[in-house]
DNA sequence: GGCTATGTCTCATTTAGTGAGATGAACTCG
DNA sequence: CGAGTTCATCTCACTAAATGAGACATAGCC
């Protein structure tokens, strides 16, 4: 089955034709891809395939498996992708609180930030208590509506911006995730009008629950958002509170902290 | 100062465009790069710069900054630079057992794997005593020869293709690091006698001592190295040897689930 | 409302990537 | 150990497709 060419790539083919190339090799996931997967999935030739495998090699972005004739992604990929999630230095000044917060309180958080129609996550530290998440890790991608912090970075985006990525995540959210754009609007709701958010609930995880906060910049616009997830049975009201209050204090000394760095020099 | 073409980039010269653009975005950290930026570096017209720029923009592999003129890595860097990272599957297992150790003994626990003469990071659990290290996160990467996980990582190697690695790296090595080949040479065959490597003492982070043991497959090639690092007061005979043991545990658990994954189905 | 720098467009030029098929190399299995 | 299979590279002619020069448009800034 041919990938997925939805997104209308323009630009140089050359390069749609390698991240083409990138993109199967992760869907393969640990066992990455095989030269048959490239020619099925893709429309040129195979020197054309093998120029491009070379390419992508040298420049560290793929690497061949220990198995012959199979390709994983490159360990450039990784260096990148580090750098690319520290997006306006976020990520650096949230891993060490987020690690504070995860020793205090034995539950695991999170950053987030948003990425067009979805969430990614920035960063995870889990605390001792075992949790299940949406997110395993670093990398994860969720679309913007599903979790406790797409609604605290939905809240803060203009109102027809919030509608066009919720009628354009619509059906995902209601097919993969059970959560309804109503729902979502009452808890936005109550992020505007409490300062953190739930999550809506759907049908999957029910046993965990979680809170987040938005990380806003002086002007209020979202850079991203912690969160964080535990078990429901841990979830009292005192607990909720404590937990709420030491992401607040966090966040709050990183937005200090950022002030000083992110929009000079 | 034009970027360093230095690894004889063959292959489509799109392609390589589009790489520099991204290792100059990278460069400028997480203040990204602007079209000067670009314009100085490299060797290619504006409305060259332009088309690259906006293919991998739709890609996903770069973002406009919030300031107008400037761009930042994409998230989808992050997302397949997470995938990357799962080497064999190796982190998914790992992940879990450093944190595990993390918790139990405070101190912190690293993943690394083999990237040509580098090593790199692919996770990263920090316990409760805060400590220094060479890498201070996910993505990290150094010349084999540093830190305590170069060390196991190396010695499984055939001398040669250890020697070649450690001649390219010597001058880094010497220049930045204060380390020399024989004294890496010692450390492999403490490595080799007593299966951990304790690390090559530099000049730099002289307070911080640390533990590493490769992770081997059935045929006894470094799949990578968990390492651990502690303030130097902190290493005391017992709590070495128990910390020692706890990575051995965690890391002959992991293989043997490993073994069910790797290189089947 | 000018000024500067970012981003886009057009179009002719020719580079430079492409496809077809043959050839070489590496691993596998009988 | 040799036949068979699959991976990887090479050659060469072709032309599609990326490129460069410079003009034009747009956005932010004082």
């Amino acid at each position: 089955m041919p990938v997925n060419e939805s997104s209308t790539a323009s630009g140089p083919t050359t390069l749609n034709h390698a991240m083409q190339i990138l993109q199967v090799t992760a869907r393969g996931g640990h066992r990455g891809a095989s030269i048959d997967d490239y020619l099925n999935a893709l429309s040129f030739s195979r020197p054309t395939l093998y120029r491009l495998l070379k390419g992508l090699k040298q420049q560290g972005f793929l690497r061949s498996s220990p198995v012959r004739g199979r390709y994983l992604l490159g360990y450039e990929l990784l260096v990148l992708g580090a750098q690319a999630g520290n997006g306006a230095g976020l990520r650096d000044l949230a891993r060490p609180r987020l690690l504070a917060l995860a020793q205090r309180w034995g539950d695991s958080f999170y950053l987030f930030a948003r990425d067009g129609v979805n969430a990614v996550c920035l960063e995870v530290q889990n605390g001792a208590y075992p949790v299940g998440s949406f997110v395993r890790a670093t990398g994860g991608r969720l679309p913007l509506g599903v979790g406790q912090a797409s609604i605290a970075l939905l809240a803060y985006l203009s109102a027809d911006e919030r509608d066009e990525i919720l009628s354009h995540n619509a059906e995902r959210l209601i097919d993969e995730y059970a959560i309804a754009i109503a729902d979502i609007d009452a808890e936005i709701a109550h992020q505007l009008k409490h300062g953190y958010a739930r999550g809506v609930e759907g049908s999957l995880l029910p046993e965990y629950s979680g809170l987040a906060i938005p990380i806003l910049d002086h002007s209020g616009h979202p850079l991203g958002a912690m969160s964080c997830s535990m078990l429901k049975s841990r979830m009292t009201e005192d607990h909720k509170r404590e937990v709420l209050q030491g992401m607040q204090e966090e966040v709050a000394a990183m937005v200090n902290q950022a002030h000083g760095l992110l929009y000079l020099d």
